[in-house]
DNA sequence: CTGAAAGCGCTTACAG
DNA sequence: CTGAAAGCGCTTACAG
């Protein structure tokens, strides 16, 4: 058996309570029996139960993230993020992967308020939120709208799609779509194309949208793509949401014999570490991962920590244009 | 405050233990009971706290899961599956990023154990198996010999190793190198190396390795690559242990004026699906992720629930040759 | 078919 | 400075 409380207890000759302010550093103890009890810690191999302080305590120091799926390298170093972060904190981080798919939301909402999560950090639509409002959890959304009451944290998705549609403006093309996320979602990544619509309307161009399901299905963007070049022969530049979807705009057009970036300029959105590496030559739009991350948690701890001074509803984080040579 | 099953038991006029019975589908209870017991959880809202039932069953549903970071695809990928495994069966993850620092893997290894999961899934070397073991928490690992007991999933790397070698030097390849993880670290990848040495012996080259330091630090890779390049400028084919070191490798070659696949032939190891998207190029070995993810859930759930048929000590999932245009 | 009681492994208010 | 007792929210063996 896994030794309890009660064996150093007995290995000290202290009762619980003792070692339990040991642990605690609660209350006074002498030295001696400080130093006495940590031996017999060591002795019997001790690990207090989590489980049994958090159900006393009320704190689990859990936190739920929630996001499409790590696969995605914006979400993978979110995640990363998120989760570093939360440990240098005490937080552990229980994670699930929705894929967008509300049956899974649903699901993830009722295992975190089952499993006490302190707060939850949520990256994705989740409609299962009616669960945390009901139980009044802690929760913050990256891009997304969930609540009036629940903190939004994201890049500066109006002034990433500005630049990346003054940029392509600017270096000449004529014929500019813009390949974006599902409109009906109520995520602050609409202000890309809300950006992209307004500068086009500036320079009297016709603004026009694509939209990409949020399946993270490549076949299905791959269909877009298509419809996209074949509707649209004579595009010359290309705002991406994301930058995978911009790697399969350059690899369409290289299929099709349209040279980048003479025939075609493409600019991608994320700027992720591992983008950067695989498609160096992409420009792109860069979030600032580390401060988003480090955002959300701040908010999201506060609130756990119920410090009710008021907490920002939106946070529009600064995003850096990286101009490459897809441009 | 939160109802509790007392709650529930008083808006359905029976006992608490009549609630319990209900909820854990234990005993004989009368469709009248059930169906009224059903009608209070949801009039009060009731959401068991796992916590207390963890702790009377000895059992929490948790996995740990330790990687060096989910920013890497691999790890991303992997992320994602075992996730998606251990919720589809009912499990849950909690997530440790662990960089490959020893510092970092030992304390993730005793919060695990504090908080009782029911088993590990490492893809770190991770140093503080020690502590696993002392408790005998059902451990298994992700291309990493741990100890003799623990059991090991991954790819096939020797295979790979050879279908990779053979492919460079079937191409022409003159003057073929290998880009590898630390040689003293005790993981299967290593058997990369050993059949890209064997197979060049065979075929009489000279085998030559350069070891990049498993800390995900692009800078670094960076500068032996910069060395490579240096001190061998006949290189015409390389071997890389990954896609994201491949990529950096090709980003050299333009640099350095070299063409692909011509003056240099580049194949990875990995193939995942980010990088088959972001750089669709690339000649790499694929690893079954979801395969690997699967198996070593399947051999941990089986170590879990104390099933001690003969477990194998080590699995190999076969590798795919992915030829695309950069050998 | 249902309930009262004990216990999972801790913590803390209270008493000494 | 230290201990005995009650309680966190559940579950189950036992009795009826």
């Amino acid at each position: 058996m896994k030794p309890k409380i009660n064996d150093v207890a007995k290995a000290a000759g202290v009762s619980p309570t003792t070692v339990s302010r040991v642990l605690n550093n609660r209350g006074y103890i002498s030295k001696e029996t400080r130093e006495n009890v940590y031996r017999a810690m060591k002795e019997v191999n001790y690990y207090p139960n989590e489980l049994a302080r958090s159900l006393y305590n009320k704190r689990t120091n859990l936190i739920g993230l929630v996001v499409p799926t790590t696969s995605n390298p914006f979400f993978g170093e979110l995640t990363f993020h998120i989760e570093n972060i939360c440990t240098s904190l005490g937080y552990k981080v229980l994670l699930c992967n929705s894929l967008n798919r509300i049956d899974k939301e649903e699901k993830y909402s009722e295992m975190l308020l089952r499993n006490q999560v302190d707060g939850v950090i949520v990256g994705t639509h989740n409609r299962g939120i009616l669960h945390y409002h009901k139980q009044n959890l802690p929760v913050v959304a990256i891009d997304h709208y969930l609540s009036e009451t629940i903190p939004v944290v994201g890049s500066d998705n109006y002034s990433g799609g500005k630049m990346a549609t003054e940029l392509l403006i600017e270096k000449g093309c004529q014929y500019i779509v813009h390949l974006g996320g599902p409109r009906e979602l109520e995520t602050p990544a609409n202000f890309r194309r809300k950006a992209y619509e307004d500068i086009m309307k500036k320079y009297g161009r016709l603004p026009i949208t694509y939209e990409i399901p949020n399946t993270f299905d490549p076949q299905i963007q791959q269909k877009v793509i298509e419809k996209l070049f074949c509707e649209h022969p004579q595009l010359d530049g290309v705002f991406a949401s994301d930058d995978l979807i911009a790697a399969s705009v350059l690899a369409e057009a290289n299929k099709r014999g349209k040279a980048i970036p003479n025939d075609l300029k493409v600019i991608g959105y994320d700027g992720t570490e591992t983008g950067q590496t695989l498609l160096p030559q992409l420009t792109t739009i860069q979030q600032p991962i580390d401060l988003i991350a480090k955002t959300a948690i701040d908010i999201l701890l506060k609130k756990v920590a119920e410090e009710f001074e008021e907490l920002p509803h939106e946070t529009r984080l600064a995003v850096k244009l990286l101009e490459r040579k897809t441009t």
